[in-house]
RNA sequence: GCUCCCUUCGUCUAGCGGUCCAGGACGCUGCCCUCUCAAGGCGGAAACACGAGUUCGAUUCUCGUAGGGAGCGCCA
């Protein structure tokens, strides 16, 4: 049997955090196995299902690079499939109708809660062997077992036992015909020929009924691995204040791809005292029962660190195609300054974010916008500024070659002939070219600048003095 | 309320009975480097929730306690 897993997320939303690890460490397991990996739209809830959603979770996964082996497939495509196996489960005895209409059930449950019960279906039409008639509050319930228990190995929490007197006949199909999360899952599974079930731990529960459900369709039941949950960095569940937002919102925040990948794989599980993966090591190392058992908190600083790593090593040309995209979103246009590639060396190591970076790189793709008035004061009306800004302008036009190596020596020269520290002549420097005491190397951020811009900047920032 | 799950530095984690007065990383912090800011290098502070038990010996095993989480739907 191959190994087959499967991200089936229900489109209610857009792609989030906890989702996007599910979906990686599914595909990653598969990767290593040399199986496949299956999306599944579990859309049977039709008041909350969207087609936006459906489309946002795709976008999510594609900017990811989670591409799936199959589908996507969607549930509300298997119908038939569905009526069918409810029918067949009928027919052998382990389902049955029920009539109570759900302010009845409502009523149980609310009284059941009242006399320190675990709310359940009370199981009043178990054995009634009611046939099937036309009633709005007709559904088919499963005949759960009423003894003995269901233990499974969970391969990231281990074994895990219950009671089937714990549980209670779930609905399998519901008045509107439509069939219930735990019936689908389990049809789905086993017709997609899954092996192994990864999931958000919130499923640990249904987990037991899942099983009863495979038993009584004489199927084996899959492995299964329960992931815990991501937390927001105060420890509470994740919302939208913190990281319970769109994965496409990290990459408007400006986190590569491949950074949040890496830091979600590293949410939860190691390999030794690595950080940094790349796909190919990610693949080959990581094993779902090496997965952690605990929560554990979205951790935004680090993540920002990784990303810088990305931005650091990456080759710069492949960065300089994401910095365009950042570039274009703020209003400016890429080819109009310097070369992008350029700007990502410049930059690189003094950001953690594409946004960050293109933020930045704006000095160099227009005019000063704001001058920093302390700056200004600081470093351009200082004793000697203008006569260094005048020697400058001199040497930088004279120039045979236009490069940070050439600006760098003229600038050593300017030291040396006046006796003065490198610190004298970048910062007033500096300032005139970018309104602000801070940004790359001088001879970066003059050359950047074009040899025309510089020198108009500095004959701009001397009239200002 | 009931069932299930979880608990090592602030955070992510290593540890699978002695190698641990607990290792790495982010963050914080000191120094160095230095034209600013970073990046980088070298240091530092910082944790086994608590209580029993098993054992010659528990961070590691068992059981409680406390705290946290999930589920208990004709949602997934």
């Amino acid at each position: 049997m191959t190994f087959r897993t499967r991200f089936a997320p229900s489109p209610t939303g857009y792609l989030h955090i906890g989702g996007a690890r599910t979906a990686l460490y599914c595909w990653l397991e598969a990767r290593r196995r040399g199986g496949q990996f299956i999306l599944r739209v579990e859309d049977t809830d039709r008041e909350r299902s969207t087609d936006a959603a459906v489309q946002a979770i795709l976008d999510g996964m594609s900017w990811l690079g989670l591409k799936p082996d199959e589908g996507p497939f969607y549930q509300t495509q298997r119908m038939d499939r569905y009526r069918a196996v409810a029918q067949q489960l009928l027919d052998a005895g382990n389902a049955y109708w029920a009539y109570e209409s759900k302010a009845e059930l409502d009523a149980m449950r609310a009284a059941m809660l009242a006399a320190g019960e675990k709310p359940r279906y009370g199981g009043a039409y178990r054995d009634r062997n009611e046939p099937r008639r036309d009633d709005p509050d007709r559904v088919l319930r499963f005949r759960n077992p009423r003894e003995g228990k269901v233990v499974f190995d969970d391969k990231v929490k281990g074994r895990i036992e219950f009671d089937n007197a714990e549980l209670d006949d779930l609905v399998l199909v519901r008045s509107d015909g439509f069939p219930t999360y735990n019936f689908a899952v389990v049809v789905d599974d086993i017709d997609m020929a899954i092996s192994e079930v990864i999931r958000g731990d919130d499923h640990v529960n249904n987990t037991p009924r899942q099983i009863n459900i495979y038993r009584a369709l004489d199927a084996k039941p899959p492995g299964f691995a329960h992931l815990p949950m991501i937390l927001g960095p105060d420890g509470q569940k994740l919302s939208k204040r913190h990281g319970a937002v769109s994965v496409m919102q990290y990459r408007e925040d400006g986190y590569r791809p491949h950074a949040l990948l890496n830091y979600l794989a590293r949410l939860g599980w190691s390999h030794g005292d690595k950080e940094v993966f790349s796909i190919g090591q990610m693949i080959e190392w990581f094993d779902i029962a090496d997965v952690n058992q605990s929560a554990a908190r979205f951790d935004l600083a680090k993540l920002g660190w990784l990303n810088q790593q990305y931005l650091k090593n990456d080759d710069p040309r492949e960065v300089a195609l994401e910095l365009a995209w950042h570039l274009r979103r703020i209003g400016i246009d890429p080819s109009d300054g310097p070369d992008a590639t350029e700007v990502v060396i410049a930059l690189r190591d003094r950001v953690q974010t594409l946004k960050e970076m293109a933020e930045r790189a704006r000095i160099w793709y227009a005019p000063i916008a704001a001058w920093d008035e302390k700056a200004v004061a600081k470093h351009l009306r200082a004793e000697g500024a203008a006569a260094v800004l005048r020697a400058a302008h001199g040497k930088f036009a004279a120039l045979q070659e236009w490069s940070p190596q050439a600006i760098h020596l003229a600038i050593e020269e300017i030291a040396n002939e006046r006796a003065i520290g490198m610190g004298k002549i970048a910062q007033p420097l500096r300032v005139a070219i970018t309104g602000t005491q801070v940004s790359p190397s001088i001879e970066q951020t003059v050359h950047l600048a074009g040899r025309d811009e510089a020198l108009r900047r500095i004959d701009q920032a001397i009239a200002k003095i």
